[in-house]
DNA sequence: CCGGATCCGGTCTGATACTG
DNA sequence: CAGTATCAGACCGGATCCGG
């Protein structure tokens, strides 16, 4: 651990380790993305986006993403077949950041 | 460095797309966060970080943010001895990104 | 068809050793 | 101190296959 003699509030800062897992990785935020943009999405509607995720990794992005309860089906109680994906609390939470980021990159990184 | 993936540049379009060649990085967020908190580091303070980036790895992502123009060097006219990191306006202004997240981290995901 | 699972070549990662 | 070199293994992503 390092010293903590800093003005700003690491406390606020420091658990971004622990956020690593969702946003470390860019097809479980362009899911969150999707999912804020659209409520609720089907497994061939995430392979509709401009981004082109392939099945193998949206399966494993979408089961991660629902064991760490980012996510969940929309109807937990059908088969899988035209079952839907929407956010859960936690994971809807994570909406400032993305608007943030967005906001960032419009500012900075535009073309 | 190459650029990782050369396909249709839908970054262009999506500003969070955009965005995620920086943030959808595990290691580019965490050289971030520590500049943030310590305004500038040096290549061995960075492999000081309890998250223990291996030195490869630092030297590609310090090498991939300069030229993101994210971070640069405090002393350019030195030479790379001694020499520290820091970053750059854009750079800096990821910081409501970086804070808001560390939010929901604290929040949703226990420490 | 839909929601995945499996296979496989290629790319990237990251621990370690090494260099100026 | 500030990086390279190396290399095995993990991971990505495209194609294909499969169960309901």
């Amino acid at each position: 651990m390092k010293k903590m003699n800093e003005k700003i509030d690491w406390r606020s800062i420091c658990p971004i380790s622990s956020a690593l897992d969702v946003i470390g990785d860019k097809w479980s935020l362009l899911i969150i993305r999707d999912l804020i943009i659209h409520e609720a999405l089907t497994y061939s509607q995430f392979l509709e986006s401009p981004e082109q995720i392939s099945t193998n990794i949206l399966a494993t992005r979408l089961d991660l993403l629902t064991r760490l309860k980012l996510i969940e089906r929309v109807h937990p109680e059908l088969a899988s077949r035209n079952n839907a994906y929407k956010l859960t609390k936690s994971g809807k939470a994570l909406e400032p950041v993305i608007k943030s980021l967005g906001k960032w990159a419009g500012k900075y990184r535009s073309i």
